[in-house]
DNA sequence: CTTATACATCAAGATTTATTGATGAGATAA
DNA sequence: TTATCTCATCAATAAATCTTGATGTATAAG
């Protein structure tokens, strides 16, 4: 894996690492919502949401649209997808029966 | 997903959002390794390795194993297969096809 | 026993992240 | 226009995380 590849893995990760952000995500996977509908079901303040939708959508996780007054949140199949590839490459774990040479 | 699989999801996203960790793993697929094979590796300082590896270990990715003066560090596949799990389960958005119910 | 090696842990400081309340921009309604 | 609503952003503070060097604990070697 490149540095760059790195890089952008770790903003991901970073982006999955707070409960907020996953109750978040949760709530998207029924489809798009805006911010209002959000606050509503996390029970939260609304500039606190606003920076977590924030972290999330520059990791590429979800997508925004404005209409009118509201703005609607859906998640990033893309970023989903990048998020799966990260996985799958930690998982590519060579096999190599044997332990390591031994430190002496 | 329930509060308690949220938070064991955050840990184990916190691991991995950390581009020194994120190499540190890539470097156990190669297999076990003890931390002076992994310093040399990395270029960097015994104690913030020994910190980075307790966070990976803390969040279930990786096993340690001591033998004489020499610990041994090897990926954890049941910590892999939690996280792919996680991951599965946030692709599982439904697709209700039509977007959101309007706000108004 | 004394010294060296491999590693964990601690303490202090620096950096990053999260929370809260206030302010501001844009859209709509009165 | 004026008021209201939705949301983003800012500023200040609080909290968590990371880095570094020092210290401690085994183990092994001399």
């Amino acid at each position: 894996m490149s540095t760059k590849q790195r890089v952008k893995a770790t903003v991901l990760f970073h982006a999955l690492s707070d409960e907020t952000r996953l109750e978040l995500l949760n709530r998207l996977k029924q489809g798009e919502q805006c911010v209002c509908e959000l606050t509503d079901a996390l029970q939260t303040g609304q500039s606190k949401l606003s920076f977590h939708l924030r972290v999330l959508k520059e990791a590429g996780l979800i997508r925004d649209r404005p209409e009118g007054r509201w703005m609607y949140y859906s998640l990033n199949q893309e970023g989903l997808e990048d998020l799966e590839d990260f996985v799958g490459e930690l998982k590519k774990a060579i096999r190599t029966s044997g332990s390591s040479k031994q430190c002496q």
